[in-house]
DNA sequence: TAGATGACTCACA
DNA sequence: ATGTGAGCCATCT
């Protein structure tokens, strides 16, 4: 059932405009259960792909970035998101309040 | 089947 | 902003 889950969290992050960013929570709660934001995030680690999913545009509810990225280290994450229009604090923390994907 | 693990979240200090 | 303690869920061993 994990890819079904994955596939979730793919089309979830897809549907994050550029410049935005999202929680694990709002992923989790989009899957339908909010408690699954740490599974989300095991998913994410267990899945570096960030060809399907922009799994840099997902951080914490503190907003900041993951500590180990899968694919090249938080540093990377940091570059796409600042490439994407988000701008990351030399603290890897985000503006939640400006970038955080609301879902309009 | 049961126990331990983790890219989490929330509350309190 | 950081640290600790408790809760939650799916996966891994």
């Amino acid at each position: 059932m994990r890819d079904d889950i994955m596939e979730a969290i793919c089309e979830y992050l897809l549907t994050i405009p550029g410049g935005r960013v999202v929680t694990y929570k709002q992923v989790a709660e989009y899957l339908g259960n909010p408690g699954m934001a740490r599974v989300v995030g095991n998913y994410l680690h267990r899945n570096p792909d960030p060809e399907r999913y922009p799994c840099f545009k997902v951080v914490n509810s503190k907003g900041k970035l993951s500590s180990q990225f899968g694919f090249g280290g938080i540093d990377a994450q940091k570059a796409r998101l600042e490439a994407d229009g988000v701008e990351v604090s030399d603290d890897y923390y985000v503006d939640l309040d400006k970038y955080r994907y609301k879902g309009v």
